[in-house]
RNA sequence: GCCCGAGUGGCGGAAUUGGUAUACGCGCAGCACUUAAAAUGCUGUGACCUAAACAGUCGUGCCGGUUCGACCCCGGCCUCGGGCACCA
């Protein structure tokens, strides 16, 4: 019998008791080459802002810790590490509001939020705590990007970006916000200057095919290949005779060649530059000078210029005009493209703006109005007018036109794709500095590895200069340094890394956490380590939002195929994360956005305060399934405070028993079963409901000492600090969460008497309860069922045309 | 326009993937304890019909289909949320 504890609980005096025991303990200590299996389960870590870490913090990372638990106590060697996103934005923008240096703010956010995290009871392992902006792990953001380099995969290139003219600096796509500035506000407008571009688009099919040795959920497969946008399709060539040149175009229309009527060149093509015509200049000025924006927004109303040029149809001999209009991105497949008004909706409402001819090529099985919508169907209809490749399905002309074009070599196939190079260069100070110095004899040459890091210099000014150079360039002392080849005078390049180049690799950090403090200078982190990474990758589960499933996800496979190219990670594991999961969404008490604008916003440490971080953590797995989008309800975290209370009240009172009651120990053996599963499938809401409904059944009778036991194992990974503390007061040993998670009898679980459902036609009539042994029994069933009053009210008079039983479950009569 | 996801009581949501719709929780109502309230415990709670119980009818966004049987599968819509978008 266990010891009376008549005391209330107190989430209060509970909590910090039990985290400073953990702490001190050390138990969740992931072990490198321990002989258990691994398991590496990986949260987003977070950005370390004066905001503190938000609820949507504790909602994710609490996920992550119910597995990391769950894990642990199936016997896992389970990583689950935590870490800083330090560098960004944010740090800047406060910095050069108050004057303060990043770095201390920055450290002084990480304090706290490590409280935060702590307060939460997340059984992450401290040891291997990282932190972007720490020297020693920048070294090798550095290095990442020198291999990059010394491949040929970063080159600095004239790029067009987002400009903003009142902070005068670049800015990334994620930092254009409905086409202003995120941080000043202004508008935004292109501008081409020179930027270190990372050529991702070499990777782009291998982007693609690598998904395939993941476990990623659909819709995370989804929006990386819609990212990447590949299309198949031909390169074509157009031929001008005076001046003497040529267009290339991509299409996915070869099979519409013949009704190509005109071509359009985007203002930044290269031919477009040689035009003298004053209308022609004064046509790309004006699109110059449009943003983004305004160049996608105006998509109703199409502007162009013809550009005095003719080309030749390769496929009808004929002349064809050539415009100038930019609808046409010079980012996209050649810059160019041949027009066909019949069968392209945009190149319809060009030809009818500006009086272009249009010929029809494929006819429509039914009826079609040519001179309203081009007909853009391609597995319907009939090639016309095309000699090469007439009368057939348009699917089936895209082939033969394309081998007609390589046999008379005047297009190939090709391939183009959405994604873009991927622009690394920032103007921004709080980021990693790009290891590369301009030597006025030698030109642009990387610092060798043995000097990395280049470490970020203090600044006074934290604003970007006039010259719309990154802080970093009036810092002199720092600028101003030697050539690494000559030994003569060189600057360094002041341009830092996007917020994405740490958070490339640092699933690859955690592992090497307590290298990355001892290495040499001489040694190399990954090349050193491979037979740890081996024994750690990939990340068996990686839990994050939808607004990573793009770019971060895209961005650091990227980095790992990389790496694994140069060897520099194990070569047996094709990608870095196994299974992705994501997260939901939690929103204010008004069904809004979380913002400080609203007033909405809902501070997770209160909650905790209030109810305690068990009931806190309760609540966020139960209030819906984990990807959804949540509502937040006071109501409804009371309603998990509760159980805890009366899980507490339950184990104070004496009602213990000596014998085991068979009733709960068949709902205990169960609900071993579906605890287990749910969390395994992330069904955390009804994980927890299985849980309370087994605590219902525990407060009608007397429960044993072994099953109060086994219901505290089972809500270990839920609620850490109560089950631990009334694991301690059962009079066991510290530590709960070391205890291997129960298992179940299949034998007990089967119910000894099945309810039976009876149906008339499909509709329910009645039940009757039969001994599980009998479910078996069809005939025996039949005579059950007929022989129930209601039942038996429906037969009469009616003739049974016939009889369909589930076992165990209903039989239906059909008349 | 394209690609995902979702529509179930007063509310958040369950439903062994074709087999008793509404588990669990919240809210609400009643009762117990209390001088009273809070807290706690117990009972009830889809709608309609009925004095009530029984019985019955309806019921998972809408219309139709398949099936002995459909929240679940198929066809056609509607609404909401998220992402992408002049990508040739």
């Amino acid at each position: 019998m266990a010891e009376k504890f008549p005391e209330k609980y107190n989430h209060r005096e509970v909590e910090p008791k039990w985290e400073k025991k953990w702490e001190e303990s050390g138990i969740y200590k992931a072990i490198d080459f321990d002989e258990k299996p691994k398991k590496y389960i990986l949260f987003e870590f977070p950005y370390p802002s004066g905001e503190r870490l938000h609820l949507g913090h504790a909602f994710s990372f609490t996920g992550t810790d119910i597995l990391a638990r769950f894990y642990r106590m199936k016997g896992f060697n389970v990583l689950c590490p935590i870490g800083w996103d330090a560098f960004g934005l944010p740090a800047e923008n406060y910095a050069i509001k108050t004057g303060i240096n990043p770095a201390i703010a920055t450290a002084e956010n990480i304090i706290n939020s490590q409280k935060q995290a702590k307060r939460w009871g997340l059984s992450v392992d401290w040891n291997r705590e990282i932190s972007t902006t720490d020297p020693q792990y920048y070294k090798w953001t550095q290095w990442i990007f020198l291999q990059w380099y010394k491949k040929g995969l970063a080159e600095k290139k004239e790029m067009p970006i987002n400009w903003c003219p009142a902070c005068k600096i670049g800015l990334a796509n994620e930092e254009v916000i409905g086409g202003n500035c995120e941080r000043c506000g202004a508008e935004v407008s292109r501008r081409t200057i020179k930027q270190w571009v990372v050529k991702i688009t070499a990777y782009a099919d291998r982007l693609i095919e690598g998904l395939k040795n993941t476990d990623f959920i659909e819709k995370v497969k989804a929006s990386q290949i819609n990212w990447i946008g590949r299309s198949e399709g031909a390169e074509i060539k157009f031929e001008i005779r005076n001046p003497k040149s040529e267009i290339v175009v991509f299409t996915t229309r070869p099979d519409t060649l013949y009704g190509a009527t005109f071509m359009v060149l985007s203002p930044e093509h290269e031919l477009v530059k040689n035009i003298r015509d004053e209308k022609v200049k004064k046509y790309i000025e004006t699109a110059r000078k449009k943003s983004d924006l305004e160049r996608t927004e105006l998509n109703k109303e199409k502007t162009g210029v013809f550009s005095g040029l003719y080309a030749i149809n390769p496929a009808t001999g004929e002349e064809i005009p050539v415009w100038i209009s930019d609808f046409v991105l010079s980012s996209y497949g050649t810059g160019a493209i041949m027009a066909v008004p019949a069968h392209d909706q945009r190149d319809f409402a060009f030809a009818k703006k500006f009086g272009l001819p249009i010929v029809p090529v494929i006819v429509p099985e039914g009826k079609w109005n040519f001179d309203e919508k081009a007909y853009t169907e391609v597995n319907e209809g009939m090639t016309v007018n095309s000699p090469e490749w007439e009368g057939i399905k348009p699917s089936e002309a895209i082939k033969k036109a394309l081998e007609w074009m390589e046999k008379k070599a005047i297009g190939r196939k090709s391939v183009s794709y959405h994604l873009r190079d991927w622009i690394f260069s920032r103007q921004h100070y709080w980021g990693e500095p790009i290891p590369i110095v301009y030597c006025e004899k030698c030109g642009e040459v990387p610092v060798p590895e043995d000097q990395l890091p280049v470490e970020l210099p203090e600044v006074e000014k934290y604003k970007p200069t006039d010259s719309g150079e990154s802080p970093l360039a009036s810092v002199s002392d720092w600028v101003n340094t030697k050539c690494s080849k000559c030994g003569g005078p060189a600057k360094r390049e002041t341009d830092t890394m996007p917020n994405w180049a740490g958070s490339d690799w640092y699933y690859l950090a955690y592992p090497l956490a307590d290298k990355l403090e001892v290495q040499s200078s001489q040694g190399n982190l990954f090349l050193d380590n491979l037979e740890l990474l081996k024994y750690w990758l990939p990340v068996d589960i990686y839990l994050g939002g939808d607004e990573h499933n793009t770019l971060h996800l895209l961005y650091s496979r990227f980095t790992y195929l990389f790496l694994r190219d140069i060897g520099a990670v194990p070569q047996e594991i094709p990608e870095p994360y196994y299974k992705r999961l994501s997260h939901g969404v939690i929103l204010g008490k008004d069904g809004q956005r979380m913002s400080k604008s609203r007033g909405n916003v809902i501070n997770p440490d209160e909650a905790v305060e209030a109810f305690g971080a068990d009931s806190l953590r309760m609540y966020l797995l139960f209030m819906g399934p984990f990807d959804y989008t949540m509502v937040w309800n006071q109501e409804n975290l009371e309603g998990c405070f509760r159980f805890l209370k009366r899980v507490w009240n339950l184990f104070t009172g004496s009602n213990q028993s000596e014998v085991d009651d068979q009733i709960l120990l068949r709902k205990l053996n169960q609900t071993i079963k579906k605890v287990g599963e749910d969390i395994e499938e992330i069904k955390f809401n009804t994980a927890v409901a299985a849980l309370m409904e087994l605590l219902n059944e525990m407060c009608n009778v007397e429960c044993t000492i072994k099953t109060l036991k086994t219901f505290l194992l089972l809500l270990a990974p839920f609620a850490p600090h109560l089950t631990e503390e009334l694991w301690e007061k059962l009079g066991n040993k510290f530590s709960i969460h070391q205890q291997s998670w129960p298992e179940y009898n299949p034998e007990l679980i089967a119910e000894e008497v099945a309810v039976i459902a009876i149906q008339i036609n499909g509709k329910l009539r009645g039940t009757t309860e039969v001994q599980s042994a009998k479910i078996r029994d069809q005939k025996e069933i039949e005579r059950i069922a007929k022989e129930n009053d209601k039942v038996k009210k429906y037969l009469k008079g009616q003739e049974i045309k016939r009889i369909v039983y589930v076992p165990g479950r209903l039989i239906n009569f059909v008349v």
